[in-house]
DNA sequence: CAAATATACATTGGAATCTTATGTATTAAA
DNA sequence: TTTAATACATAAGATTCCAATGTATATTTG
């Protein structure tokens, strides 16, 4: 997903990945499965991930010794357990940061010009 | 562009939209260098527009029917106002609103999980 | 108990968006 | 006079995400 029914869905491309180590910061560890739904509770529906987008983004964190893994068998099941790696925390406090002060400046310069939106025709 | 130096430029995608139709939402006309200018002195350099994104995006504004345009020569130049449609000046309320719908439901989740971001090794 | 739903992982193809690089040309400043 | 600023434009490539599909186990509900 990143099925978002409240925006446009291009709004939120490239905050997936703050999304998730912002996460795994506070969680000591956490799966796949549980992730989605953590975010779709937290946000009232609001933000949805997708599968497609998750899992591939979970292995590229690992491969870019970000994450790392554990595998716990539940049953029959197994389940893939992600944590922070130390650079994975120091990433995800940098994201964040980002995150907060690009949404600031675009709050401000949207502010700037939002007075009355106004069609000059 | 979307040269952001101080951020991974990642976070921006999906936003330059909003920032051009809320622009022209408040100038009734704007030509394409005339924004990539005004959006960097607005955020004081820290989004930076480039024209390889930039003038696709115009034109499929103007394709899609929320902008028109004026050619009007400067010297021996001919520059290219654009300015909202109606289709367009609701299409830029309602990315706008979306926007800081968004930014905030981000920052809660974020709040929420930001006290103290930590690496437990 | 059977069927539907939830849990849990994964991959692939394609769409959309942006960056980098390149190109052309005029005008102003150093 | 050469450099920087103004002003437009396009094309190739990278990245990111979505939709669709697949597999399989576990739970709930009728």
């Amino acid at each position: 997903m990143y099925i978002c029914l409240m925006y446009s869905n291009e709004l939120i491309k490239g905050t997936l990945k703050t999304i998730v180590l912002n996460l795994l910061s506070k969680e000591k560890r956490m799966y796949g499965y549980e992730i989605t739904q953590h975010v779709k509770e937290a946000t009232d529906g609001k933000i949805q991930l997708t599968e497609g987008a998750l899992y591939p983004l979970l292995h590229r964190l690992e491969a870019d010794g970000l994450l790392t893994t554990e595998k716990v068998n539940i049953g029959k099941r197994v389940r893939k357990y992600y944590s922070l790696t130390k650079n994975g925390a120091e990433t995800s406090g940098n994201l964040v940061q980002e995150f907060r002060e690009f949404s600031s400046t675009m709050n401000r310069l949207l502010d700037t010009f939002t007075l009355k939106p106004s069609y000059h025709g």
